[in-house]
DNA sequence: CTGTTAGCGCTTTCAT
DNA sequence: ATGAAAGCGCTAACAG
């Protein structure tokens, strides 16, 4: 292992000089540059990451947290987190919350202590009541970078991107309102929390607009999993009111939604429109493929670490949020409404997508 | 931030002592343990991880190399080897190859200079020729612990993880031969390196078994991936001698190569039958369900982990494998060949997957 | 069982 | 523009 020693004895100068000729910061006249930089690569010399972590308290690490890396939505964004990263030579530190905030508490202390030099929150699971935002806004009182995607923190001035996810739910209640449904439940999540707040707030705003009555038992709470998607439909067919459309916080319920339909013999979208969130890959495979609403996983994690790499460079600078669109994605999961009178129309099957 | 010397001087020991305690390793006076730990709590002291790997040069850090995370399989293995890993208080550092052998020496080097503990590579993209299965071999040398798995490493002691990849290719050709396909191609992946390898074996061997021929128009090496899916089935089906079957590398491919049949107005899998690998989430709920062999992605993952952490405790033990099974899952993709004279037999639809 | 003493390899004032 | 020297916070012999 050469040093940082080795390279100043080669090169005839101080181990300070090398260090700053290593971090092109400092003034270095260009002869002395060339003779280090001739030096380290004789020795094949490689600045030691701990080393230098220790003295500076820069680490070139920074910690990625996400509610499951197994989502694709998650690992979608995170790949577009490393690619932005990776250009930067930082390293990213990938660890999931599974929804959790207690969870998420304990991660973030974790990669704290471990001296990453920002954070990426993909997204809070903030309580409102809880001392997890207080650690976060601790955190960066303490002037450590973060930036958050999908939520943002009460009270704090921080970067962050998001897309319009509210707008997204509304156009999916639009699109259901006009296909004639008036029973459409929400399903998925926790409508305090986490990525599904503002699709819950989209959800009710659009409800509202379009006159419908928001029944509390088309609200349900579950895991955002396939799981806790087929749960949740299982228990929306067992109701006296059963809602005809639904609007899944994610795709994942979404597709379990529909898993659920088929065990029960249901027909989609004949006997139940569905509309996910997200547009995961699979989505536009699924049997009948997914209607939902696109979000820009890769590009909101690319966004989150330029505004984060900014952020470390600059602390001073004012706080920034890239916005990003949604999109509706028209697929075969919806349907026109069928009243006792009027016949099913055939659902469309012209293969192309069409979008709002 | 408090140090080791703070604890040191409130608990009326040497840091030395306070280092003792922290890492459990010497014999402390259960006295001095409770005094150590409790002027800790009062300090709320945590040890510095990095002044801790700089004077050890143990980092509690180990370096995942996979292909791309947002490979659900791979996303999948991830999740296992870090829940494994976080019981053990190491972190995880996830790196992307894209299957690129440069690419993979690239980050290799990246995560060996940043001084982790240990590697797993899932799987190593080892072309013979390569300097790169040297730069491995030569990590471990200097006694750095690797675990591979999928493949291994030529001519190296290495402990890895793997699936009865071949025999599950075995079993997919087996179900296509019962099922009267002769003309079966292989489709995706480079043949020579990378995950594909037992598959494209366990392909010809079945293949030779059954008496069929290995058409070399039949072998395709494509991107691992849905468009590296698309594409090559929509060669295929340009070809005078299309085959009537398809075993695919893994399930994006299958599932590419379904969406290409679709798209030309084949249906699968009276037109068409297809075979997927891995059983991603998605697979049971593409159109139609898609067959394929199932592989424990999530347990391969954990195993590895655990592998690795043995290594890491007893660095001269002898290499261990952990083999695990792969099964065969017949779904709605495959039928019985059509010749000219017999009419198709019905897809069976029973709801349940039949497991070899 | 515990204390003393050197470092681990780099950065960063402070000089010059 | 460059050098000297004092750490960053912890561990690891070596004593005792």
């Amino acid at each position: 292992m050469t040093t940082i020693y080795d390279v100043a004895k080669r090169a005839g100068v101080a181990p300070s000089t090398v260090s700053r000729v290593f971090n092109k910061n400092a003034s270095i006249s260009a002869k002395t540059i060339a003779r280090v930089m001739q030096a380290a690569r004789d020795l094949d010399y490689d600045p030691n990451p701990l080393a230098s972590g220790l003295a500076s308290s820069r680490t070139l690490m920074v910690g990625l947290v996400i509610s499951d890396i197994q989502n694709p939505f998650s690992s979608t964004l995170a790949r577009g987190v490393q690619d932005s990263l990776e250009r930067a030579r930082y390293i990213t530190i990938i660890v999931n919350t599974d929804g959790d905030p207690n969870k998420e508490l304990g991660v973030l202390r974790e990669i704290y202590r471990r001296g990453v030099d920002g954070f990426i929150i993909a997204p809070p699971q903030h309580s409102n009541a809880a001392e997890h935002n207080r650690y976060i806004i601790d955190l960066m009182h303490k002037g450590l970078p973060v930036v958050t995607v999908g939520n943002w923190l009460k009270d704090a001035r921080v970067d962050y991107v998001t897309s319009r996810a509210q707008d997204g739910a509304m156009a999916a209640v639009d699109h259901l309102a006009e296909l004639g449904h008036s029973a459409i439940a929400f399903v998925g999540g926790h409508t305090t929390r986490g990525v599904a707040v503002g699709r819950w707030l989209g959800y009710q705003e659009a409800m509202l607009q379009h006159g419908l009555s928001l029944c509390p038992e088309w609200m349900l709470e579950t895991d955002v999993s396939l799981q806790g998607g087929e749960e949740a439909m299982t228990r929306l067919l067992s109701l006296p009111n059963r809602p005809s459309a639904i609007l899944a916080v994610n795709d994942l319920v979404a597709l379990g939604a529909i898993n659920a339909c088929r065990n029960q013999g249901l027909q989609i979208p004949i006997d139940m429109s569905i509309v996910g969130f997200d547009d995961i890959p699979y989505a536009a495979m699924a049997m009948p493929p997914l209607t939902t609403v696109a979000q820009p996983a890769y590009e909101l994690g690319y966004r989150a670490a330029e505004l984060l790499l900014q952020r470390m460079r600059a602390s001073g600078a004012p706080a920034q949020q890239a916005i990003l669109d949604c999109r509706l994605v028209v697929r075969q999961t919806t349907t026109a409404y069928r009243t006792e009178l009027t016949k099913p129309s055939a659902t469309k099957s012209n293969g192309a997508d069409r979008e709002s």
